[in-house]
DNA sequence: AAAATGGTTGCATACGTATGCAACCGTGAT
DNA sequence: ATCACGGTTGCATACGTATGCAACCATTTT
């Protein structure tokens, strides 16, 4: 099975090596006879031009590295397949990494870097300023999705947590909740941490010094159980905030489900990301909506202006999130969004 | 920012590029002393070895192709996620491609065969016996995941969708459900043609001759308004199948929010995947699993086998899915279901 | 002491393509 | 007819690593 290269096609079409690659090459300085003459033959010979060599070759691979927490969270199937769609669209191809439990970032960058990524974008992971600065020695510039490092010496594209969680407490303030509670995500998680400071924050600021916070990890399970030991306090809250629709889904169920209780007659339920099933009549979930399609643009934006000038200094860029009203909360009628992102949906186009 | 190369390394460490290149070859020939020179002088000078360079000389990449269709469609991106890791730690990387709504899977092949992948996952996507063919002649052992080609001639791993249909079939009509329909997948997906194959065929062969048939394509809204025109006909059916979990949803909710129906009452439902939320007291959906898990270790285990030895002859692995049993169904009390594979969970252990 | 053995090392080359440079060709201008 | 010029082409080399082969060394065997 021996390979046929770009030689062997030279050979059949009776021209030069040189003259096979600038045929493959759009823009080369190639007459239209020559070119067709080697199409034909590589053709007939079924070759294929090997990437590889012709990455070794020009020093750049078109590949973009995608290293993503975990591809089953909520959201990020949609986002990945945003990226690869207009990723490949762009001509260029995407090496995937997902970094499993137990292992770190810094240790798959290697591995990445080793197949000489031309880009990189992270998802739900941070990586150190260092880390960022040797990709860029290596000539891969960085552009984090939904993470950002304080300092903003890493470009980064984020959803404005801790504004989200802010106007969430004014929210329920104003329609005059007064047992508060919030249902946390994964305890280090910087989107955990953001939505809970501005809630908590913009909470004491007017006057709110208790909020119950119970643990959680972003998932429906731990939603659940969470809501459930709320509700079965003697105080129990009259209004939770949990910052994520998965958690608010599980909440929604033990409500209703394990405590008797009606959403959001006994207990307002706020989430956060806007997932499709926030819209199914079964949860019918006011939530904060996550302006994915922003931010997917927003990354491909700068990632693609920074494989022009990988040396720019790095931007952060921080996009609001917007309320969307449905029935699982009781709020003052008074407030109007502003226009939010659109929904995630498959005929979104993101470039 | 001139990139520092084997030479470099060695140049530093006194010896030749040859003993560099060993050093960071497990298993070859090089003495204690020489490594840690060179892995010394190699973390000085920032050295990272160039896999593009490494796979042009040793005419493998250790990458993986992986084609899926949709990425957001219910359980992808678990499968994707168990892919990724189990590959990540049997040393391999991931190029993934997802065919965008226009292009056909045969386009993209070219591009991944460009790039020397060592093998090739296609999910829930079909390619032709020659373009499997040409992939094995480029030196790519091919492995369908969730599809298969009649006659057997590409290796593929696939749930028995034709058996679980039977299934369904036999215990609606078991227990006594008159009007029995049938929500459609994606039309012509391999996986909602068997399905409803199975299910029409043994609802024929026990002399059951009229079931309503409603298109849908796999997404909540067609689930919902599938169900919605299949309640409100005047011979409202007493059992509905769905070919899919989302559908499913969708026409419980459907049902109970659009038509004031209780299930099962009113309406058996009966889904198909098995996801998580199938679980949720919201909809505790009576459902088939598919055998994710065994399918993900099967493809995985198919693809090693043809990458030692890609011209053995094709292999297709049909997994049987098995029933779970909640509340969205009146069904006969005396069925019990053959041991089903693990739900979809973080913590399987795929590899 | 000589020879055989096994472990290390360096040399030279292969992997497949892209591209700077010089050579070449034909065309139109002078 | 000569020259300049732009468009094509081939030659030669670079890209960074792996590896067969021969040379080398230290150790053990005879």
């Amino acid at each position: 099975m021996k390979r046929v290269t770009s030689i062997d096609v030279a050979r059949l079409a009776g021209v030069s090596q040189s003259t096979v690659s600038r045929a493959f090459t759009p823009g080369a300085s190639i007459s239209e006879t020559a070119r067709r003459k080697v199409l034909q033959a590589a053709a007939q010979l079924g070759y294929k031009p090997s990437a590889i060599a012709r990455s070794l070759s020009t020093q750049h691979t078109n590949i973009i590295g995608i290293v993503m927490g975990r591809i089953t969270s909520p959201f990020h199937p949609y986002v990945l397949e945003k990226f690869i769609q207009a990723l490949q669209a762009a001509g260029r191809q995407s090496l995937l990494f997902s970094t499993p439990p137990d292992q770190e970032v810094d240790d798959l960058l290697e591995l990445v870097l080793q197949y000489r990524v031309d880009g990189l974008v992270i998802t739900s992971a941070t990586i150190s300023s260092e880390m960022a600065d040797e990709c860029i020695r290596h000539g891969a510039p960085v552009v984090l999705f939904n993470r950002y490092v304080l300092g903003s010496s890493v470009n980064a594209v984020c959803t404005d947590n801790v504004e989200a969680g802010r106007l969430v407490a004014n929210l329920l303030l104003d329609a005059g909740h007064k047992r508060i509670a919030f249902i946390e995500g994964k305890a280090n998680a910087s989107t955990n941490l953001d939505r809970r400071k501005g809630f908590l924050d913009r909470l004491r600021e007017r006057g709110h010094l208790s909020c119950i916070i119970e643990p959680g990890d972003y998932t429906y399970e731990a939603g659940f159980e969470a809501a459930r030991r709320l509700l079965e306090r003697k105080d129990r809250p009259d209004a939770i905030f949990c910052a994520s629709d998965i958690e608010a889904f599980g909440a929604m169920d033990a409500a209703r489900y394990a405590c008797g209780l009606s959403v959001p007659e006994d207990v307002s339920i706020i989430g956060f990301d806007d997932l499709p099933a926030a819209a199914w009549p079964s949860y019918n979930l006011t939530t904060i909506r996550t302006p994915v399609n922003r931010m997917i643009r927003a990354t491909l934006d700068l990632l693609f202006r920074r494989l022009e000038e990988p040396d720019a200094p790095p931007e952060m860029i921080l996009i609001p999130g917007a309320l969307i009203k449905r029935e699982s909360a009781r709020l003052p009628d008074e407030y109007v969004s502003p226009p939010a992102d659109e929904p995630m949906a498959a005929g979104v186009e993101v470039w």
